[in-house]
RNA sequence: GGCCCCAUCGUCUAGUCAGGCCUAGGACACCGGCCUUUCACGCCGGCGACACGGGUUCGAAUCCCGUUGGGGCUACCA
């Protein structure tokens, strides 16, 4: 029976979840769910000084959210501290590793004077050389020390990587690593290879900034005597200036799409394709789809950028194929964000609601979108948007045929489309107005901006009353403009009069 | 600086491993047009790339070398 995939995605809670890893996370469990094999979270939290609880729990928000699911885990690092300790012991004792005297201030200085020199070079301890009574007078008179590796000085480390394809480093180029900090705490070379080992991990997919470390690993590997796991080194994403992602291009954790309106199926869709594709040319997957198709070989090598107008595209794609009453929650969270949601919306008024979803489901991009279509038919709390008034109310000597419109509402019946766009065209034709010159104030009377779907949707499904008194909001509008002209041709006339 | 990786439209990419089927295909964005009371959707069309230079070959986006450009690593971070 051939061996059981297991794969890990192994976080270190020093920051949020950003969309590169993510995209890690995403692809190991896709490999996992491909092979029916076990993905894995583990936690790297063995720097202290940077990792906190709190990121930690963004992170798990964030990988549920996206559906990420873990079979095992999560395993903390800082909880099995003394197993690093117990492998620490083992390649000591099998010569592998060596107690290390120098201060950290001295190696620095060498390292800068080196880089200044322009010479090639790298660090290897003197200490390798102790005799075993040095090392324990040493150890007796409680110098700090940290254990390092014995590098070979000479020969060469292949990586086979299963997206990199074979690359070399030699020896002489690796210096001796800290596996232990003087403070006993296990660096990453150390406890990221033992916990692969000691978790049976079979495939190790993880972004390409861990390339150049893995030949360390691979020797730390050799020196136990451990079967080697198959490596996949992802491709960098990249920020739309192509630098590394970042914190310095604001917006790229999990987190961030959370709230600002993106579906997860989306975010994983697009993710799955950053660095990937089936080999055609589909951009919209389904979560099976994306399980039963993914594959390490069409993992592409170069880094890509990451484009936020195309997740939005494919987002927008997703809103408008999801039934309605899946979308209701999200919609639900943003309008209470907004402080215009209702209790009603879930209980009476329910059908209204969904109605609402699916009218500007085929405009919205994201969930915030939506919400902030749906806001004004729930509060009038909305200002007119001033292109709107300049382009289709300012200097329209619209008032008569407003006012008249609102009395032609109060007597439409029955409320449907067909009599609201009757009643629409009568009042026009009586004030000798084209349809349009009436149809775009009362839009913006009705929600305040210069597009939305068919007005006479708008206006049966917000209702009689909604309709009266937003169109009477509108009149008070137009009569102050008015005011206002009666005024300033006064002025104009006195000043004229008194010349 | 050294080591490692990468290189097709502005962006994501197909094609590269097995050279001719590629006057390089798709998607996002952008620009026109149609539809429409507006916007969006939808439909039709347009713009737009094999980084550069050498080889190899009857033939190269595809193979080789170099240059340039980008990214990563170079910590008692992961």
């Amino acid at each position: 029976m051939a061996d059981e995939v297991r794969v890990r995605f192994a976080p270190s809670p020093t920051g949020e979840l950003h969309v590169g890893g993510a995209r890690t996370a995403l692809y190991n469990w896709l490999y996992a769910k491909n092979l029916g094999g076990k993905f894995i979270l583990r936690v790297e939290d063995t720097d202290e000084k940077r990792s906190t609880e709190e990121n930690l729990e963004t992170i798990l928000r964030s990988m549920q959210w996206l559906g990420l699911d873990w079979d095992e885990g999560p395993v903390l690092q800082s909880d099995r501290l003394d197993l690093y300790n117990d492998y620490v012991s083992l390649l000591m004792s099998s010569g592998n590793a060596y107690y290390c005297f120098a201060a950290q201030e001295d190696i620095e200085e060498q390292r800068r004077e080196a880089l200044e020199a322009d010479e090639n070079w790298v660090y290897r301890g003197a200490d390798r050389e102790l005799s075993s009574d040095e090392v324990r007078a040493k150890l007796d008179a409680e110098e700090p020390h940290t254990v390092r590796f014995k590098v070979p000085d000479e020969g060469t480390i292949t990586v086979d990587d299963a997206v990199q394809g074979e690359v070399t480093f030699e020896s002489a180029h690796i210096e001796d690593f800290v596996l232990q900090r003087s403070d006993e705490k296990p660096t990453y070379h150390l406890s990221n290879v033992v916990d692969d080992i000691e978790m049976g991990i079979t495939h190790v997919i993880r972004g390409a900034d861990h390339l150049s470390n893995t030949p360390k690993q691979v020797l730390v590997y050799e020196a136990l005597n451990a079967k080697l796991p198959i490596f996949a080194h992802l491709p960098l994403i990249l920020g739309e200036d192509g630098k590394r992602l970042s914190k310095r291009h604001g917006a790229t954790s999990v987190e961030h799409f959370h709230d600002k309106g993106y579906l997860p199926g989306a975010v994983i869709n697009y993710l799955a394709l950053l660095g990937w594709n089936a080999g055609d040319d589909r951009e919209v997957f389904t979560s099976a789809e994306l399980t039963s198709e993914f594959s390490l070989e069409r993992v592409n090598k170069a880094n890509p950028k990451f484009d936020v107008e195309k997740l939005s595209w494919l987002n927008g794609e997703y809103i408008k194929e999801v039934p309605a009453g899946e979308l209701r929650p999200a919609v639900r969270e943003a309008l209470q964000v907004r402080g215009c949601w209702n209790e009603e919306l879930d209980m009476e008024r329910r059908d209204f609601f969904f109605a609402l979803i699916e009218l500007w489901q085929p405009r919205s991009r994201t969930i915030n979108e939506l919400a902030d279509h749906i806001a004004p038919f729930l509060t009038e709390a909305f200002a007119y948007e001033p292109d709107g008034l300049k382009e289709h109310v300012h200097g329209k000597d619209l008032l008569g045929v407003v006012q008249a419109f609102r009395e032609a509402l109060l007597q439409v019946d029955p409320w449907n489309q067909e009599q609201l766009e009757e009643s629409l065209r009568e009042v026009a034709t009586g004030a000798e107005k084209e349809a349009a010159e009436l149809i775009h104030p009362t839009r913006i009377a009705l929600v305040g901006k210069k597009a939305s779907p068919g007005i006479f949707e708008v206006l049966e499904l917000m209702g009689r009353e909604k309709a009266r008194v937003r169109l009477d909001r509108m009149i008070r509008y137009l009569s102050k403009l008015e005011e206002a002209k009666t005024k300033r041709l006064e002025q104009i006339a006195a000043a004229a009069a008194k010349k």
